[in-house]
Parts: C-alpha cells; structure tokens; sequence
DNA sequence: AACTGATTGAAACGCCTGTTTGAATCGGGC
DNA sequence: GCCCGATTCAAACAGGCGTTTCAATCAGTT
C-alpha cells in the first residue's frame, strides 16, 4: 500500500463533507484531493454513504476527547455556565481546522440528518446537551423538565444562530458592526443575557427603567431581596 | 394560452424549492406538479436561476402584506414584543401553506444564500428586523446599537432554532418531550425568558434560589421590590 | 524467478441533471 | 380559408454524478 490511501481518503472526505455537506460533496473531488484514484473511495469504503459514516464516526472520536476539558467540576454553576458558553462560541466560531470541520459536520446533520445522525446525537450531542442540562439544574432547582429543555434550547439556540444566520445577519446590520460581535462579546452578551433571565445575574443592560415599565416582580424575586 | 401555465409553473416551484431547497429541486420536478412540459419552465423564465428569483420576488410580495397585522402601536412594549415573539413562532411552526412555504425559502435563503438573498434581506427580512429592534430599543433605551443587534440575535436565535435542529431535538429529548414544547409553550417561554433577561419582568422560573447563588441585584431590580 | 493476493489506475456504464431544439398546436387578425 | 406569432410538446444534447469493470502494479511467499 502506497501510505495509507485510506486515512488520506478519510481526511480529504471530512473536509469535503463539512464544507459542501453530503450531498454537494463528489467522490471524484474527494479522490482527487486525497491524491489517489475514483475507484479507491469503492474499494476502501464500500459507497460514498459508507465513507461519510466512517468519517462522522471518526470526527465524534476525535472530537469527544476536549468534551470535558473545561469541567471545573467545583466551580461556581454560573461560572461553569459561562465556561460552558464560551467554550461552545469558540467552537462555532473558532479557527482551528479539526474541530472546525467536526463542528461544521456536526451543523450539516442538524439541518438535514442523514441515517448516521441517530449516532451522533447518542455519542457525540447527547452527552454535551446533558451537561448543559445539567448545569441549568444545578442553577434552577425549581424548573422541571420541560422547562430545562427550553432552556438548553434557549441558550444553543443563541449561539447556534451566528453559525447557521451568519450571512444574512452580516447583511442585515453590516460587515464592520457584525465584525464587532466577535467571540468574547457574543460569549459575555449570551451568558449574561441566561443568567439574567434565570435570576441569577442583574438585568443586561442598566435598565434606568421608566419605571412604568416594571411589572411588579414575582414572589420569588421578593425574597431574595 | 392553456390557463396561464406561468401562475402553475410559480406555485408549483414555490412548493419545490420550499422543499427541496435550490439545488435539490429539478426543474423536471417542478414542470411535472404545474402538470407542464419541461420546456415550458426555459420558454417562461429562461432558467432555473432566473425562476427561483422571481419564486423568491413573489413569496416576498406575499409576506409583506401580514407585515404590520400585530402593530398595536399603543401597547406596553412588553407586550408589542411578546406579540411579535409569538407571530414569529406561530410563523415558523405553523400549519398555513402558503406562509409556510415562503417562511421554508427564506430560512434556506438564510443557511445558504444564493445572488437573490440581497434582496430579500433589503425588502422582507430587513424591516421586520427593525421592528424587532425598534420594540427592544423602547425596553431597553440605554443599550447602544451593539447591544441591540446582540438582543435580536437572541430573541430570533432562541426562535429559529426550533427551526433549524427541529429534527436533532426531537431524537434528543425524545418525541413525546418534543411535542410537548408547543407554539404557546415556546412562544411564552421565550418571551419570558428575554424580558426576564432585560429586567422588564420576574426571573423565568420562581428561584427558591440556594440564596448563595444570587449576585446582589442591580439597582432597578431593588427598586421594583 | 514465478506465483498470489491486495491495491491502484484508466476507462466506461447508466442515470439524472439543466438546457436546447425543432416540429406540432393553438388563438386571433386578414 | 389562411397565415402568424405565441405557446406547448417530445426528443435529444452535453455534462456531472456514483458506481463498476478489468487490466496493471506492487509486496510478500515459495
């Protein structure tokens, strides 16, 4: 074997994959950006759907090693919310090109799930959406599960959007001010704007309220004053 | 002229792109469900391209006109901005045909943005986010304009996710938990949980807070108390 | 050196795509 | 009736796709 066709196969795959997706990704330009020929991708993988399982499979291995990377497992729940935001913005928006094309595979499957999602939502989303639901819990003792669930949303939600709206938005406001939303301001805007809506932190903005505005805080709120 | 094959050829290419999105759609496709001959799409439009551009002009038309149905100018912003929440996600999750399929091309308009997407950002997307910001401005008058488009970002982001991951979230929370997150569950969750996170109302769930995680409040929030 | 099984290479197959072609059809003015 | 421009139709074209085929090549064994 001429060095391992088959791991260049995988590499050159995974980036195909995560930039054109399943569908928009040809094995002629995978071959050729492997350096090898059409027909290897069949006699190594089978089909291109069995090449784009294995590199999902590779690309949730590679990836679940930096899963609990950021566990202070001690720290303050809203600060490890933080963390927890943070470390999800740099992902989304981050530079480096492993976990980059994993993330952008992990989005294409989102959007348009192919048999191998089943997979990645057990191994690979699964056990990150614990861990935010976790953290929530520990936060909000009171909410049940339905609630905690639209939290987790609420807050992947948010982040999430810059990935999948990122073109219309710098359209919409301007590529200088969307330029301007950079990772630490989106990461602080996103976790303070949570913790504020969970009561944890004070408002986002210094609401000099017009008073008349306030609607009379609930029971909770006046005890812990 | 056989019953203005043109009007067929839009509506049955408005359901094929709304569907299948730009390239999943085949003009063979679409002149089959207008119940035409293939050719008829090139004699009538020219194109492909030049169909889904005048598909995408008319599904803005359409939009437009239900722009302003919610606007009571003179309500509490709070609730000019619930209101708007709730169309938004009555928009998104709905079951009316029509807007469903123009809402289906602008989110795909969103996640992969063909040379029409200027135009629909000028036209249809641009002045309902205004608005947005305009209700969020009148909350919350200190924030600068970065902080504005921070906060739409929020609110739409909270929204559209069930959009975007609707088949992600349903694996992962299971189907019956997913169903259970209806229009008016979402709508009033994600509504609270944004005037929460500005202060305007109580924290989103009643925090019999283990006291030591509350920060001090600030200084509206002891006001309203 | 000769054989063998694994791997690679160039070419072709069959299918589907958007587009074009040229003949057939229709409705209305002379 | 006849013609003419507008419209429809079946058929074909050119190109890209995933997949298959089969001969050529290589490494290791005998």
């Amino acid at each position: 074997m001429e060095f391992d066709t088959k791991k260049r196969l995988l590499a050159a795959a995974s980036e195909e994959f995560a930039e054109k997706g399943f569908e928009g990704a040809t094995v002629r330009s995978i071959s050729y950006r492997a350096g090898t020929n059409l027909a290897a991708v069949n006699y190594h993988f089978g089909d291109k759907t069995k090449l784009y399982e294995e590199v999902l499979l590779e690309a949730h291995r590679c990836e679940s090693f930096d899963l609990d990377e950021e566990t202070h497992a001690d720290a303050h729940p809203a600060e490890r919310l933080r963390a927890y935001i943070r470390g999800f913005v740099f992902g989304v928006f981050g530079t480096d090109a492993h976990r980059n094309r994993h993330r952008a595979l992990m989005l294409r499957e989102m959007l348009e799930p192919t048999s191998a999602s089943d997979l990645l939502v057990r191994e690979a989303i699964g056990p990150r959406f614990a861990r935010l639901r976790s953290i929530l819990h520990e936060l909000t003792p009171a909410a049940d599960d339905q609630r905690l669930h639209a939290l987790v949303f609420s807050i992947v939600g948010q982040i999430l959007h810059y990935k999948f709206a990122r073109a219309i938005s710098e359209r919409l406001i301007g590529a200088e001010a969307y330029a301007r939303l950079d990772v630490d301001y989106i990461s602080d805007h996103i976790a303070r704007f949570t913790l504020a809506a969970l009561g944890v932190e004070p408002p986002i903005v210094a609401t000099e309220t017009p008073d008349d505005l306030l609607i009379p805080a609930g029971p909770s709120a006046e005890e812990s004053s």
